[in-house]
DNA sequence: TATTGTTATACTCTATAACTATA
DNA sequence: TATAGTTATAGAGTATAACAATA
């Protein structure tokens, strides 16, 4: 079997399927990177955005920040929590809201699964220059902040 | 709600995440714009190739360039030729393989189809330049042919 | 009245394996 | 022995709606 099962969108050279076949590819890479430390890209994300903040992050922003859905959310901080990576911790502003923080186990796994999605991904971007990555980042930046 | 349900990878400035929810917006807004065809992008990709090759194409070939597993392609074959949008029609070479074709009515559809799909994908892409997208083009092309 | 987290549900997409008929 | 199409099934991701507690 050549290839299968990643992204689409119509013929060859249209920016549309090409966005979403990279993408696939790029997942997939890094999901089988990731397969050691027993996370998949979505929970390495939530995981990753818990342990950059400190004080934690509300289910809400993670959500917003990662484009999520906020049921979506809840089961993968279900999953993270289960696995004592990330600790649910009451906010301290706002009665209704959780702070998920990464626990110190957290972030030992985080560090690691880091070193893993990384390379799963330069397997796939690797073709590209520091230059080039740099200018896809820019432009891919801009296309989701765009809303017209 | 701010935003929900689309792509993900790690930090908002890692390229693979940057990627994946990119692709996701596009192919949700490309959805969105395809609903009155009846469409959905794979299937609308899988079409556009079918009309391409006056002859048709092999669903094995269908599958190896849209990066889709032969099964897949097979109900997305099966879903176009209820429709009448495609044909499945024997091989001359080889009494294995189906070549789909589109048919008049699935050329027509296919034809308004691409007016809204293009819509749907410059609403989000439309903030790069047309030398943005060539270079985005020319930098995507090239990591999906890239298995290093 | 609106928002946070949650539960439930359905649908789409992806991944595998096995089978058949041909090659 | 391998390949094209097919079927079946399971799992992951996406999309909605509704509810309780709190704002």
């Amino acid at each position: 079997m050549i290839e299968e099962g990643i992204g689409i969108m119509a013929s060859t050279d249209d920016l549309g399927f090409l966005l979403s076949r990279a993408s696939g590819l790029v997942v997939r890479a890094t999901n089988a990177a990731l397969a050691d430390s027993g996370l998949r890209v979505r929970a390495y994300s939530v995981l990753d955005l818990a342990c950059r903040t400190p004080e934690g992050m509300s289910q809400r922003d993670l959500a917003g920040v990662l484009g999520l859905d906020p049921s979506q959310v809840v089961q993968l901080v279900d999953e993270l929590a289960s696995a004592g990576l990330v600790e649910r911790l009451p906010s301290p502003t706002d009665r209704r809201a959780k702070l998920v923080a990464g626990t110190p186990r957290g972030r030992r796994i985080l560090e690691q699964a880091a070193v893993l999605a990384a390379a799963g991904q330069q397997q796939q971007l690797g073709c590209l220059s520091e230059e080039e990555q740099a200018s896809l980042r820019s432009m891919l930046s801009r296309v989701i902040h765009f809303s017209g």
